[in-house]
DNA sequence: CCACTTCCTTCGATCACCGAAGAAAGACTC
DNA sequence: GAGTCTTTCTTCGGTGATCGAAGGAAGTGG
């Protein structure tokens, strides 16, 4: 059913597998993972020694002797997240049962400079970090989901536009070392595809996560691992030339992008150049979801925008899936657009079994995702390693 | 250095060291692959001893005992691959060394339906399979590129432009029946793609190969293996709607697709209204190198096109390379405004470590590609696997 | 109450790989 | 040219993961 990034059968595997439901009992397992009922005993075993899964009482026969109910143990590990916008923080706790929990917001304007944003993250995070070891429960790691291009190590910060001092910056190894535990970076939309990834149902092998908001962004999984490319910059859509941005100059130094048209800033200047007085893509959700005309308008053309790229995508990649998150995500008009015109433009071979859906997982899709990648990586360390230990 | 499907250590693995030149002695594959040089010398034995690997003599000393040389064995395993055209067949013999022998072209007319083509096909490769039994050499198996869809699983032919009747034909399965050999059968830029990937120095781990020919097809590696998408049609770019192209109609049923004004058949067709006489996409190269004008304007033209709509693809994928392969990338001015719309269009952080370049393995590329791909999956088996067997 | 199913554990056996020890063969040094 | 160091490769026991057979525990259904 699911099939993580790990071997078949490894002890994150046999969790992963029990985290989601697809197995409740050690013959469940057997039955999923095609390995050899004793082998399946030995690891629940070291799982439910190592604090991490637990059983719980007896479930119903099927004809015979009723298995042992094992679940996620609640104490067990978490992993913190963290995903940035570029005026804000969202933050929260992620368990192995794949659940977002303590969620926070927290106003910070990333354009000013990336110290005092660092600041507030590991301030943050710290304090987060403390409820749930209060909780009784082991931080394992943080993920974090940054608005920008992230390197191909996952390091540093390279050349988000409209975000200036952030260039090369290391947030992963600053944030690593103020919080001495292990930081995995990396960009938004990649993260929201993790978790995206993993909340849809059937498991897609191949998917394109878009994410529409105030920029706009994608994240990539091909065979079941997100793909980051040969730079890191995998998923990048919003620097393609559209024929309705003509001209238009964008941040990138190119023209006619699509984010120049498409883009909820995009979309905000066009809606104050008529008067009306927007700031966030939430707002304009309210504005289409009021039935704001201009808005309406210009909502229903970023989507047909955004099919027209993504058509090519879909051609090009093939994908079972394509979810459309960010703000924007929420205006019927966008989503209905972006069918239309990948059912138009498409081949039927490639749209003929895809679905195109709005994503599941609501605002908290890049927290879970970055949570999840965290707790994929570094579950099985006994001990939370190294503090200084940061890796990619 | 070169890292294949398998796992790292397997014997395919050791195989392909030894065949690509990364190792000469066991030492080497000691260093290689980070295994112990017991099990290096175990397997090596394993391979010496199935006839796939042989000693020859001694290497020069590196300041102590003298390495002894490994090589592959000449009359080891072979794969047999055809490169099919829509109006003509390559075949050709692929050994252990990676490069391809007995090579033949036949002129077959593919549009004619598939009865008679399978018949040269099988025809054709069963007196080739003779007469490398006869050099003492056993066949693994056959690989296969078509030049049009291949379902998901590689056995049916799917709705070919220009072909009528190979729709949902079961090319894989009647010809492995014809001939008892296995078949693996993909489309013919997958193939392609397969070949220049391997034969690409160094390896890169996600790459796109462009074959312009007759028509316009891609293959696309991800993480060092085919990517095909859901439905088996990932690597689609013909049918993508281009300005230049405007209102065109394409055989997929659409306007304005790329193929409409950047292909072979559509540049050949431009030209015969000229009243210049031209068939294939020979034909056109041999105008081009002429300096024909307006051979070389619609090439260039066709390269911007093309250009463009791999900048999407560069900017989505972020490979490490983008190789043009196919006959007309035998034309520089197509390659030149390949690269220059790369270059303007991409965003820096894609196109800063990206190589450009004209396929490297010439017209045998399909072919190498083809019978790589059967040994890779059929060397280890000792014996040639079940007549009937045609796997995917 | 007895046969049969399902669930799970115990207990050798197997297989791949490792590392230590050493043998073979040469290079280097004084 | 004799001893020492390097490099290459093999032999041989050891370790760890997994498997399969056997069987015990706990049910269902006639």
């Amino acid at each position: 059913m699911t099939a993580p990034d790990e071997q078949p059968g490894s002890a994150a595997h046999v969790l992963e597998l029990v985290a989601n439901g697809s197995a409740t009992s050690r013959a469940d397992l057997v039955r999923e993972l095609g390995l050899a009922a004793s082998t399946v005993s030995a690891r629940v075993q070291e799982l439910v020694e190592a604090g991490l899964l637990a059983e719980s009482g007896e479930g119903a026969s099927r004809g015979g002797r009723r298995p042992r109910l094992l679940r996620v143990a609640e104490q067990g590990a978490v992993a913190l997240a963290a995903d940035l916008g570029s005026h804000h923080i969202r933050t929260g706790a992620v368990g192995l049962t794949g659940d977002a929990f303590d969620i926070d917001d927290h106003a910070v304007d990333l354009t000013a400079g990336p110290e005092p944003a660092l600041d507030t993250l590991a301030e943050r995070l710290g304090t987060l970090a403390e409820r749930q070891r209060a909780a009784g429960r082991t931080v394992r790691g943080i993920g974090v989901g940054f608005p920008g291009p992230v390197d191909a190590d996952g390091a540093r910060i390279i050349a988000p536009s409209r975000m200036p001092g952030w260039h090369l910056f290391p947030l992963r190894d600053r944030l690593a070392a103020r919080l001495g535990l292990p930081v995995l970076l990396d960009n938004d939309a990649n993260m929201m595809a993790l978790g995206e990834h993993r909340a849809a149902h059937p498991t897609p092998r191949h998917l394109v996560v878009v994410k529409a908001g105030r920029g706009i962004g994608s994240g990539v999984i091909s065979d079941g691992r997100l793909h980051r490319g040969a730079r890191g910059s995998a998923g990048d859509i919003s620097h393609v030339r559209v024929d309705e941005a003509a001209e238009l100059p964008c941040s990138c130094g190119n023209i006619g992008c699509l984010e120049t048209v498409a883009s909820g800033a995009a979309i905000a200047a066009a809606l104050r150049e008529k008067g009306i007085a927007v700031d966030s893509a939430t707002d304009i959700l309210r504005l289409v979801e009021n039935g704001e005309p201009h808005a309406t308008t210009l909502v229903r053309q970023a989507g047909r925008d955004i099919g027209a790229v993504l058509a090519v995508v879909v051609n090009f990649f093939n994908p079972e899936a394509v979810i459309l998150g960010g703000a924007l995500s929420g205006a019927q008009p966008l989503v209905a657009a972006v069918r239309g015109m990948l059912y138009e433009r498409c081949l039927p071979m490639a749209t003929s079994d895809l679905t195109i859906n709005a994503a599941g997982c609501g605002p908290d899709a890049g927290l879970l995702g970055a949570g999840q990648a965290v707790l994929r990586r570094h579950t099985m360390t006994d001990a939370p390693p190294a503090p200084a230990a940061a890796r990619s």
